[in-house]
DNA sequence: TATTGTTATACTCTATAACTATA
DNA sequence: TATAGTTATAGAGTATAACAATA
């Protein structure tokens, strides 16, 4: 995965021909789609590595973290909250609650509030622990003032519904 | 990392309590993984749109963007610096020379240099401007100064092969 | 032996439509 | 009529294994 040599330090100066070998042009290095694309992939591949013998997703374990946060939460909030359709959600649901990790009582006939079992609060200790040592390892080349920074960035980024309150892609 | 209401180092405060509706707990709001995926979909979802009426996905655009700038580039090469398989690159190069988009000469018996036609080259020119007006969306909030600054920290996160030189997650 | 291109296949995430049962 | 949960299905990206042709 690793070939473009390129680090410009500020924006996309192409990297200094090597001589011995064909050097590429990266048209796309200076976009901030295609920065978050790789980014992403990168930093997503490496936490499925991190839980995998958990047995978990990176879905999964994002949603176990939401109900350890907020318990008697409901499926269709987490989807809201996460970016994840109700009906992706049903079989996370399923699965976390056949595996014993959450208890699904049932409030309303339709709502189904969902909780941790003493099980599932060990295994989000476990998660959480998992995603420290993860994020550590793509944050520790990176100054303490640049990481929040960063995380910050990104959250407008994508909250940015601009300036006049329209949203952007809206599907 | 736990579920303390988060640190945001400067910038977005979490929306104030509403009071009148239930107010959830985003444990995954501070993190970078989180939010690169979040904006990554975001701003993918968003391309994707963009390029829609091209019949392109944003996969298929960025091989066209990546050949326009570098003439007699190879499949194997294009995968290498996009990060797209081999295996993957068959049915891009296949759809794309089907369509006219692309000249596939035959070099060497296994290689295939890829130059655009004229449509491709015009094409290309397409894709330039719906990307650059689709970037605008996502960046105009930012200040200058922060764009370029946040495009380098990308690419340094998912480059960094860390200190010590190993990969991380090597797959 | 190594590389290019290819086919086949599978997994994950995402998306929509349609259904039920409740409210 | 609107919402929660479910099922079925499809699209897109990514991954591996295996093969033929070529170097």
């Amino acid at each position: 995965m690793a070939n473009s040599r390129d680090h410009n330090g500020a924006m996309n100066d192409p990297p200094p021909p090597a001589a011995d070998r064909a050097v590429f042009d990266n048209p796309l290095d200076g976009l901030l789609g295609y920065q978050l694309r790789r980014a992403s992939t990168a930093i997503l591949a490496d936490l499925a590595h991190s839980l995998a013998d958990l047995r978990l997703r990176p879905t999964e374990a994002s949603v176990v973290l939401l109900i350890a946060a907020n318990p008697s939460i409901t499926q269709s909030e987490i989807g809201r909250i996460l970016g994840i359709q109700r009906a992706n959600m049903a079989p996370i649901a399923a699965m976390l609650t056949e595996r014993g990790v959450i208890d699904r009582s049932r409030a309303d006939g339709r709502s189904h509030p969902l909780r941790l079992s003493e099980a599932g609060r060990a295994l989000s200790g476990e998660i959480h622990a998992r995603i420290a040592t993860h994020e550590a390892r793509f944050l520790r080349d990176l100054p303490p003032t640049e990481r929040a920074a960063l995380v910050a960035t990104l959250r407008q980024v994508w909250n940015a519904d601009g300036v006049g309150g329209r949203a952007l892609s809206p599907r």
